[in-house]
DNA sequence: GAATGATTTGACCAACTGGTCAAAGTCACG
DNA sequence: CGTGACTTTGACCAGTTGGTCAAATCATTC
């Protein structure tokens, strides 16, 4: 079987702006509300030529998600069973929070599709997802049985740390509207580290 | 000036089919990815049906998202300075955590809303929302100062109660693929209660 | 039951959208 | 250079979409 060959330049370059500007749109429009037009134009292309690089639209959608889920579970994946437990999962909570503030169009690519129901990624969720999941809870149940953190339940603690983290980047103009001109991330960085510190406090 | 006539009986009931089926739509397939077809199909009427009782797509979606945002607010709204702080908060965030299990449509609506930047509801967020939170932070801070609950920052709070429990809506699909067979619901309430009566105990 | 206004719809339209294609232009390499 | 592969694009197409409209149907009232 015939391997790709290797992408030229031109290629490299054309394919990082087709993803960038692809980023910037399906991130704030969501997939169907994106047209390859807006891409064209985003990344300084022109249509014709954004499907000489991908074969649709939705080529240019997976090449993004693909590539992101992996990068997404990267904080939760971290998570070392041999550090301190308490400080491994606040390590964990500042990476998720490092990552909405830094890659929040990352972020809203996949709430906007996990809102409307995953329809793309549905099978990455139920099996590579899960699995990491379970691997891990398997770890915080051992952390509890030991003592070592308080008994809660593991599935929901994990949702809780992304619920907060990603509410500030999916979420972002609703905190803005509300806040005001405070810096949204600095006070949660703190806010969080107590709140997951008072919460899971070896007992006893 | 005129007032409207009084709606006639078939009014009333296409009028509600109506925005019964776009929040089923809208909030499934977000704004630009509902069509005006799907509704009208979804509601049982013809096309330009639809456009004879909303003059259009737009339209059917601003009076959805006005109609709600009032009773989205209403459970903060009844956070009441006369309760037991604690037990008042608790209260709030079981009543929160109801409207995401009894409306996870509403929810949807809104996430797709803010999640793609809030076009067209951001006045009323910096304008009602802002002047309900800033009332309620005033009373947080209130009990705060009395030593009634823990100090902590008031805005965080809120937004993590927000976070918390519009997740178990928001991202339905994702929790269910994660967690299986297991209702979501039962032990979020659990988790959310105990998570918050750690946080929030009065120091001392 | 006739008149009047409210409701419904089939046919239609212009704009938009994802995608195609042949021809033209550019690049890398001998 | 020249040549063959790679890249770019203007023109185009078919399907979709929000919205219009005149004509038809239905409900209500006198």
């Amino acid at each position: 079987m015939p391997t790709d060959p290797a992408p030229t330049r031109i290629q490299k370059k054309n394919r990082a702006a087709i993803l960038e500007a692809a980023l910037n749109v399906f991130s704030a429009q969501g997939f169907r509300g994106a047209t390859v037009d807006q891409i064209a134009a985003e990344a300084g292309l022109s249509k014709p030529n954004l499907l000489y690089y991908f074969p649709s639209k939705e080529a240019m959608h997976n090449a993004l998600l693909e590539a992101l889920l992996d990068t997404w579970l990267d904080p939760l994946r971290a998570l070392d069973e041999d550090g301190d437990p308490l400080e491994e999962i606040l390590a964990y909570i500042r990476r998720k929070l490092q990552m909405s503030r830094d890659f929040p169009r990352e972020s809203r690519l996949f709430a906007n599709e996990i809102v409307q129901g995953a329809p793309r990624i549905h099978a990455a969720l139920s099996q590579d997802l899960k699995a990491l999941v379970d691997d891990k809870v398997t770890l915080l149940r051992g952390w509890m049985a030991a003592g070592r953190i308080a008994p809660v339940h593991p599935y929901h603690l994990i949702f809780s740390i992304w619920a907060l983290t990603q509410h500030y980047a999916d979420f972002d103009t609703q905190v803005r509207a509300v806040l005001g001109e405070e810096d949204p991330f600095d006070g949660a960085e703190a806010f969080i580290d107590t709140l997951y510190r008072r919460l899971l406090h070896p007992p006893g």
